[in-house]
DNA sequence: GCCGTTTTCGGCCCGACTGTTTTCAGTCG
């Protein structure tokens, strides 16, 4: 059998039947069938063609028997009977046309059946020879929409999606700007970025005021603002000097838990909502709920708007059309882990290494924190670039530490080292230093190309060592650079289950690693999971709150992370994982 | 094409805004 194509190369098909279809007029529910089908795939996390070959993809959501045997067709022959007999009609370029802004699948089949464009070169091609200027439906402002696009290649690729590590500090910044308007009482993050997706298209905001003409004003007027892309009564986009997009929704104050919760989203959260309030006769949107009598009611919080479907109130984090409606229903929305619930940081350098801060300045910012504990973890000695310290310095450093450990109090500051786990196996220190530390953070930092076997094979090495207490980065992946390694992830979590080791979620908004798919799994396994800013500044300790948000996007409540225990029992579980050594 | 407290057929979420139109289709989220 040839090889098995992946869940991209699965959903770029489907994608691509489903485009096509669209674009031949096919009943719309179908074509959404195969979007939802298409989310489904590329989010399993195992072989969606193995699943279908074993006849287990029906047991997916959104997959039917259709689409099962459409996969096992791909796979086996390398294509899709549907698939083909459309594409002998249709060009597949015209689904790229129909993803330009401001064309859809219709006006990409005016430009076939009008004017024989089947592609993004011959569009070009037309446009160049004014060929466009007379097809109907086609007015100046769309043919100048396409020129424009045309005319810059990154604008085909899509939108670029924002890092979290932007978007969310540049919202709170509008959020409070935009709150000082006149007649704003309430004004909140929605979107994708309240519910702690690593990367956003735009930042959304929702408004409760009296006054929308005022805070659009305040909007379009706001320094970190370029342009005004649209503008009606309750919604305004801007861009923002940096290229981001901002979406500014606004409503009366009576219905501001509807229009947030309208707003968080995410969309398929919220059509399977509507889609359960139609079955018990209510049709919900941003305004509020109306029964079938036609009585619209309004909610101010977004409590109440759950309530009144008969659900418990779901965690932004979670709306994501994975059965946290069930969840809901059944009064079982989970407890999750919250920045509060978070006692101290396991994993923090200083200027011994490659970090800004000094010892000082990282024990003041501690105690502002009001942490229990701060657990510095400066690089070993392989990471020269970056000022690892050799055994000497090491020792020095934990001289110093315990010296100041003494003066305060309060804060336990602890001595740790952020070892690396080294490319050809093994740690950075031997054993008997590594047991002079009161906490180990053993991290990958090289051998990224390495294959799975032995990449994963050093990780669980370094948790099978008693004295590393938490696998640092585990996959090293760096967002929009290096992809996830190829780790074999459960192989990783059973090590770590069975080592009492921690796996971590390395908050640093470039890193978030584990992802919070990842992390989901280790939770379902039953691993600890522990929540480090890796800070390499005084303001680095606030990346925390990005990790927190994807532990909540895995399901992680407190008594699944690590650091929501008091010191005393993370140093007891270290001293027990010695002692059973 | 999928699915079920309306269950193997007959439904399938809802509204804002733009552009090209004279009352609304198409796109977007």
């Amino acid at each position: 059998m040839a090889d098995i194509p992946s869940n991209a190369d699965v959903a770029a098909a489907f994608a691509l039947l489903g485009d096509l279809l669209e674009i031949d007029g096919a009943s719309r529910h179908r074509v959404l069938a195969y979007r939802r089908a298409t989310e489904r795939i590329l989010d399993a996390d195992r072989s969606f063609a193995r699943l279908a070959l074993d006849g287990r993809a029906v047991e997916l959501p959104d997959i039917g028997k259709t689409i099962q045997a459409k996969t096992v067709e791909l796979v086996e022959t390398g294509d899709i009977a549907a698939l083909a007999t459309l594409r002998t009609r249709l060009p597949e370029g015209l689904a790229e046309i129909a993803r330009l802004r401001g064309l859809g699948p219709k006006r990409a089949r005016l430009l076939w059946d009008a004017a024989d464009i089947g592609d993004i070169a011959s569009l070009r091609d037309a446009l160049a020879a004014g060929r466009l200027d007379g097809v109907s439906g086609l007015g100046a402002k769309t043919i100048a929409s396409i020129a424009a696009q045309l005319a810059e290649p990154e604008e085909l690729d899509g939108a670029p999606r924002v890092a979290i590590g932007r978007a969310l500090p540049l919202a709170e910044r509008l959020v409070a700007d935009l709150g000082e308007a006149p007649g704003v009482e309430a004004i909140e993050i929605a979107g994708g970025l309240r519910r702690g997706a690593e990367s956003v298209h735009d930042i959304d905001l929702a408004a409760a005021t009296t006054d929308p003409a005022a805070l659009a004003a305040a909007l379009a007027e706001h320094e970190a603002v370029s342009r005004v892309v649209s503008q009606g009564e309750h919604r305004v986009v801007a861009e923002t000097h940096s290229a981001v997009l901002i979406e500014l929704r606004s409503g009366p104050p009576e219905s501001f838990g509807n229009l947030l919760q309208h707003l968080t989203g995410s969309a398929a959260h919220n059509t399977r909502l509507r889609e359960r309030a139609v079955r018990i006769g209510l049709s919900v949107s941003e305004h509020g709920i109306t029964d079938s009598a036609g009585a619209e009611a309004t909610h101010r919080t977004e409590a109440e708007v759950y309530a009144a479907l008969g659900l418990a109130e779901i965690p932004p984090e979670l709306r994501e059309d994975d059965g946290e409606l069930q969840l809901a229903e059944a009064g079982a929305v989970p407890r999750l882990v919250t920045g509060a619930d978070l006692r101290g940081e396991l994993h923090a350098h200083t200027d011994w290494s490659d970090g800004r801060a000094s010892l000082k300045e990282m024990i003041a910012a501690a105690r502002a924190r009001d942490y229990e504990y701060l657990v510095i973890t400066d690089h070993s000695r392989r990471q020269a670039q970056a000022g690892g310290l050799d055994v000497e310095r090491l020792r020095r450093q934990g001289e110093v530490v315990k010296e100041a450990a003494a003066r305060l109090g309060d804060l336990v500051l602890a001595h740790g080292s952020e070892v690396d786990v080294l490319p050809g196996g093994g740690l950075d220190f031997p054993d008997e230093v590594l047991a002079e530390l009161d906490f180990v953070v053993a991290s990958p930092h090289s051998g990224f190309t390495q294959p799975p076997e032995k990449f994963t094979g050093r990780l669980i090495a370094a948790a099978e060592n008693p004295y590393v207490d938490v696998i640092g980065h585990p996959t090293g992946r760096m967002l929009n650079s290096r992809d996830h390694r190829a780790v074999d992830l459960d192989a990783l979590i059973a090590a770590a289950i069975l080592t009492d080791t921690a796996l971590e979620i390395n908050a640093q908004p470039r890193r978030l690693d584990l992802d919070a798919r990842m992390a989901r799994r280790a939770r379902d396994a039953g691993a600890m999971l522990s929540i480090d800013a890796d800070a390499h500044s005084v303001t680095a300790l606030d990346f925390r709150r990005f990790g927190v948000l994807v532990a909540r996007r895995a399901r992680l409540g407190p008594d699944q992370v690590l650091n929501t225990l008091p010191w005393p029992e993370i140093a007891a579980r270290r001293a027990r994982r010695i002692a059973a050594a």
